[in-house]
DNA sequence: GCCAACGTTGGC
DNA sequence: GCCAACGTTGGC
């Protein structure tokens, strides 16, 4: 589902800005946008700061295109950095367009034997066009956008750490589980309240508690 | 490979 | 704008 290339691409960003957007609802574009606030940059909420991004380590064939891409394949790129192309979902595209540059996004392993978080990476470069929807040949070619309105964005991404220990997504339900029942920092996390999200906000608490379980023993 | 959850599409 | 049918995600 995700990315694959490496990045370069740099030149111009065109990001058109405002655009289209969210689902459907009434107002349009409303949403998140209600909070925003102070943020006298330009547009939409800043609130989230950390993320997870979804990609399949193991092979798969989608029209004969193998999908695989796994936190080795990024390490293994020019720079160790790689854009993240071939999201095809709303939410997880708006979620792209608010990440900023030096954050941080978690590496989760999905569609695998052993689904989990993996590692770490940097937030190098903010979103712009995702060439690949115009690309025919790709897995993720969307015949419904036009490059003089594109649909989906991407950002770029740089490999930063291996976790100290994979986190199995077993062990995160876990503690799911457990925080939901008597509080704590993983009682929303969006991976279990928005199943099948590839790209999703973490707050600070839920980045910070996953970081402390790496120096823990596996539940 | 199965299938639940859920996003998207399209008829009306 | 509703909602059933359909397609995809992703754990198991």
């Amino acid at each position: 589902m995700p990315p694959k290339k490496k990045a370069r691409v740099s030149k111009r960003t065109a990001d058109s800005g405002k655009d289209d957007g969210t689902v459907s609802s009434s107002g349009g574009k409303r949403k998140a946008a209600a909070s925003a606030g102070k943020n006298g940059k330009s547009s939409e909420s800043p609130q989230y700061s950390h993320w997870l991004m979804k990609s399949e380590p193991e092979s798969r064939f989608e029209n004969g295109i193998d999908v695989k891409f796994g936190i080795e394949d990024l390490k293994a790129l020019p720079d160790q950095t790689g854009c993240w192309d071939g999201v095809r979902n709303y939410q997880a595209r708006n979620f792209m367009r608010q990440m900023k540059e030096g954050q941080l996004a978690f590496f989760y392993h999905s569609n695998c034997k052993e689904p989990g978080i993996a590692g770490v990476m940097n937030i190098v470069k903010e979103s712009y066009v995702d060439h690949t929807q115009f690309d025919k040949k790709d897995v993720h070619y969307d015949a419904t956008s036009k490059p003089d309105n594109p649909k989906w964005s991407m950002v770029d991404v740089q490999y930063q750490r291996m976790m100290k220990r994979f986190l199995p997504l077993s062990e995160l339900k876990k503690y799911h589980l457990q925080h939901r029942a008597t509080g704590g920092p993983l009682k929303d996390m969006a991976l279990f309240t928005r199943a099948r999200l590839s790209v999703q906000p973490l707050t600070a608490e839920e980045f910070d508690f996953i970081l402390s379980l790496e120096d823990k023993e596996a539940l």
